[in-house]
DNA sequence: TATTGTTATACTCTATAACTATA
DNA sequence: TATAGTTATAGAGTATAACAATA
């Protein structure tokens, strides 16, 4: 198929010296530099309730699938078994998510969020607002729904 | 401020058990779902040169600004000393990259493309092309080029 | 004193492989 | 046999602190 797009620029550069300016028209660097804005942003409004993204991201499926258990959240976050276990742990030590026995099957935990975990969600969920408010704050609603929309036809 | 955007869902569910989907209409969960779909891309169609995104933009940097040091080089692809240098070892070891003398000042390495950087780069420029096509095969020119505006001003 | 590059070290996030207990 | 969870281990990518050589 044809490429419709090109990123080369100075096409009148000498071969033998040719500059391959990669940045300067590419979706993909500019995916990688709002995406970073946006993690740097998240952390300046959540950084201090000791919730990473995937961290809040769990205590949302959570908070919508109680009692959840590990294979099941991972493949939710689609990350690996010692992966969420590693998660797990961590927002156990924090006091936001139990490990509760299941009757009839003593292989697995169900998953709930603590009375700290629902409040720290609550929390969160105001400062996700805050973040998301900051993060949209140069484009109308309109702009910012079809940005969603492009987004959302680029991730296919 | 007010709070235009409210990412909250299910508003009828009893405030005891309050459903908090986060992913529901985030942007900045939209950004990161597909920058991993641009980052699983990437390395689809460059995977096999050896060059990961930080890689290859050291490599493009290195076509353009010929005989930078390690310490401009860290400050164009924001990252610390000791990460450049790591990232500098590794393209010298695959041959990419070779480090020369500067005359009048013994402390700092002039970085350039070998030969085979230089080719490997065009390789990748191709691949690269056609990494960007496929992103945005489901936009046309316009939407694309609506698609980076609205990114840029997102991304501050 | 400041700069360049380096070493030592560590942290986060992710993975795979192999294991135990249970079904 | 298959599943849930775990342990051990490793790799990529990043960082900070302390240092040597040089300016």
């Amino acid at each position: 198929m044809p490429s419709p797009k090109k990123t080369q620029v100075r096409r009148d550069a000498p071969a033998a010296s040719e500059h391959f300016d990669l940045q300067s028209d590419s979706l993909g660097y500019a995916l990688r530099r709002t995406q970073i804005r946006a993690y740097d942003l998240f952390f300046e409004k959540l950084g201090a309730l000791d919730l990473s993204p995937a961290r809040l991201t769990a205590l949302s499926l959570l908070s919508m699938d109680a009692g959840i258990n590990q294979a099941a959240l991972a493949k939710r976050l689609n990350i690996a078994g010692p992966s969420v276990l590693k998660l797990v742990d961590a927002l156990e030590q924090s006091g936001f998510v139990s490990r509760e026995t299941v009757e009839g099957d003593r292989r697995r935990y169900a998953l709930h969020l603590t009375d700290l975990g629902r409040e720290r969600l609550v929390a969160a969920h105001r400062a996700h607002d805050a973040f998301e408010a900051e993060l949209a704050k140069h484009l109308s609603a309109d702009e910012r729904a079809q940005l969603m929309e492009l987004l959302s036809r680029v991730g296919q």
